[in-house]
DNA sequence: GGTCGATTTGACAATGATTCCCATCCGCGT
DNA sequence: ACGCGGATGGGAATCATTGTCAAATCGACC
């Protein structure tokens, strides 16, 4: 059967924290900014937290070129992100074309449980000028 | 001025390495697999050798979900990869379609200065057995 | 072939993100 | 209010990767 999260007080302090944030922060961001609204949280919490919140779709998580893992709140269903290298603003796009091309392509070669990751940076016209 | 790399046996055992190699493979694995070879190569050299190699663009670095960093020797030009979650088999896609579509979204929220990254996972039809 | 300087190497320490461990805490059903 | 099992926290542990620096060694020049 299904397992139902407790409502704590750290989970509502993180959920809280993803509603008001725009773009994506890493989990120590998050963790920084806990402790800077004094709704103190411990380290591992967040993580935990976080990974519970991914693993439910309730949040999307990727990882910048340094290796840290991002998280963001995002609309549901599949979605890639348009994100700007300079300040983070992100737009979620959907690319229905591009999904059945990626399933097409890997499905000719004979791959199959297929999973695909697409990710497009740019710079926004705010960074821009 | 450019500098010119020296040419040490190093690496020239790297790079014999990823010439034979089919799909891609972590600094870790390249290095067990010189030292099966006899080639012992130290692991910080592997690291740095395989760094050059990808800022010269003669290999394609990627990112695995483990977080751990893949190398692979490629054709030049613009390509993704379609990856075999378990064995590493690579083949190479393209998809200018996809390309253009990146594009084109990008620049309809005002993005400019668009790059994207795009790799498509699954498990390839031996592996699936 | 020998010399020399700058690059490269390699063993080990250090870093940094993330996970593990486990004693303690507390949400929640009774 | 009670008690149990999930949740917490914080410090240790892990793991890929990078930094350090003395020693090795390319390769240009004699």
């Amino acid at each position: 059967m299904v397992v139902t999260p407790r409502n704590t007080r750290q989970r509502r302090a993180v959920a809280a924290i993803l509603e008001d944030l725009e773009g994506f922060a890493s989990a120590q961001e998050i963790h920084d900014l806990l402790r800077h609204r004094g709704e103190s949280v411990g380290l591992s919490t967040v993580y935990r937290n976080l990974q519970a919140l991914a693993d439910a779709a309730e949040v999307d998580a990727l990882r910048n070129d340094e290796g840290e893992t991002l998280y963001r709140q995002c609309s549901t269903g599949h979605h890639h992100h348009l994100v700007c290298r300079a300040c983070g603003r992100t737009v979620e796009v959907e690319g229905p074309t591009v999904e059945r091309w990626a399933d097409g392509v890997a499905a000719q070669h004979g791959y199959v449980d297929i999973a695909h990751t697409l990710e497009i940076f740019g710079t926004c016209g705010d960074c821009a000028r």
